[in-house]
DNA sequence: ATGATTAATACAATAAAAGTATTATTGATA
DNA sequence: TATCAATAATACTTTTATTGTATTAATCAT
């Protein structure tokens, strides 16, 4: 069976006249009869009564016709939703990030995803930094939010933010009252850290304490800001943090003190499969990549 | 667009493996290539990443394949409901009838063809027993139950029941102890009886007494025999209806009395367009006939 | 590097569809 | 009642589309 026929009958259906369908359709009129003669022979019933003179539906035909005109529409709707996901209008596209991006970057990212390509469900996932490129090369997501570097060569990435780190004092502590420290004020102070092996930003912030001239003294680690902002706030100690940390407050106790003088900026990246990404995934990190040229 | 093509892709999508699916499809590789190669054209879409060594569907083609498995399943439902339509498994039908067929005859009927035909859709019109080869021929009703005869020529009957007249008396009146009667006694009786007009009852009735040597005297008329046995339950006289009356009983205050010799009986019949007559129609009085023959 | 695998391409053969001309049937009209 | 006009079906030819066979080109594994 042939959609063609399918369009002819239908036609066919409406006109009830073999040499008006025929018109319409742009053939002639025996086309139009054999084809709706193997029609009926296929499905073995007749579908028009034809008199030399008058044409019309038998209870088959009437039945059949309320089936296909539901299969031309789909037919038509198929192509359409084919096209619109070539275009990656509509698809499903899931996102693994670490904690570190709900702060800033992926709230921003999503709202303009969501509203530029209604059509796209976007499954979120959180992961542990480390876990975001292995997930990335098991397929398990489509696309990632990390901090590079990223180890596997078939994953591409692309940095979106770069942001400095701030000291998070305590908000009754001796820091309180300055507006902004200097990364050498903080050397007798005891540190609340990110552990060693999940994130880099250990050793991006080991390695600036190097360089300003101490080695910092470590009282507690942990792995997520938050539970450092709180460490912070019950007096454990001070903590350096990535400044989009501030946009949660951490709901009070804790004050953020700007770094003067050279200090590292830690990056957010967007990371993909780099082999035969989707027309959605492309569009998902052009979207990425201007949501945050914005600031 | 060619439902075979969508059937290649459905295979092709499954397989992954044009040497595979073709096999599967009954024809060679390049076909099935170029097939495949012509269906993207006309959608603009690519749905297959194909290497020479792999293949694997594109997001596009995922969701071209969803619609492309829903489409083949209504193109098979279609050709198997239009069958079924063509052998009067499924379909509507509107059956008019006069009030008399619901007494005995039409219950046996309907519940009979509904059993062997789940699948019809029964509209049901009750009208004047004038009105139903009227409404046979203007198209508002497919099959009609009604009293012969019939004057149209479309029109062609089938009597399905013959039925005898019995006398409705009183139920303290003074043939109520009588098993039988004679036409003959109830010469002197008042009579209530069925109007002129729409019902051949009246002329049926009226020539059976002429024969049995008496003029009835008619005290009252009415067009229902409900209202007829209303009368007669209030005492205004007797009345001759068919025999199927008793069947509703009528809630008491009315006997039912045989009447001996010779009496006319009279017929319900069962009416259609001659003309193109529907399976599902044929099905139905092939169903009625069988139905009345129980009996 | 070499060979096996596999999708695409070239070209010929086959099949299907469409077009033109004609026929047969049926209402309408004179 | 005969004739005409309308119209779906059929016959036959031409055109178009599809398939098959043989071959090519690319890629992965050894």
């Amino acid at each position: 069976m042939d959609i063609k026929a399918l369009r002819y009958f239908s036609v066919l259906a409406e006109e009830l006249h073999f040499g008006h369908a025929a018109k319409r359709l742009h053939i002639s009129q025996p086309p139009l009869s054999r084809q709706l003669g193997k029609l009926e022979h296929e499905l073995g019933v007749k579908l028009l009564f034809r008199t030399k003179r008058q044409v019309s539906l038998t209870p088959a035909g009437q039945v059949f016709l309320d089936e296909v005109r539901g299969i031309l529409a789909s037919v038509n709707e198929a192509a359409n939703a084919a096209r619109r996901a070539g275009r990656g209008e509509i698809g499903r596209l899931t996102v693994g990030f670490f904690i570190g991006a709900t702060y800033s970057l992926l709230p921003k990212i999503l709202h303009r995803f969501q509203t530029q390509s209604p059509g796209v469900r976007l499954i979120l996932q959180e992961m542990e930094l480390t876990q975001v490129p292995q997930a990335l090369v098991s397929g398990e997501i489509d696309v990632g939010i990390l901090r590079p570097p990223v180890s596997y060569s078939t994953i591409e990435t692309e940095v979106l933010l770069r942001e400095p780190f701030v000291a998070a004092v305590p908000e009754n502590g001796k820091f309180s009252s300055k507006k902004q420290l200097q990364l050498k004020e903080l050397a007798e102070e005891p540190f609340v850290m990110f552990s060693p092996g999940p994130s880099v930003l250990y050793s991006q912030i080991m390695s600036a304490c190097y360089k300003a001239g101490f080695r910092p003294r470590i009282v507690q680690e942990a792995r997520h800001p938050e539970t450092l902002l709180g460490l912070v706030r019950s007096g454990a100690g001070i903590a350096l943090v990535a400044s989009s940390v501030q946009m949660r407050g951490s709901g009070g106790g804790v004050l953020f003190k700007k770094i003067t003088g050279p200090l590292p900026m830690t990056e957010i990246a967007i990371a993909w499969r780099h082999k035969n990404p989707s027309p959605l995934l492309l569009s998902f990190i052009k979207n990425a990549r201007s949501a945050m040229k914005l600031r």
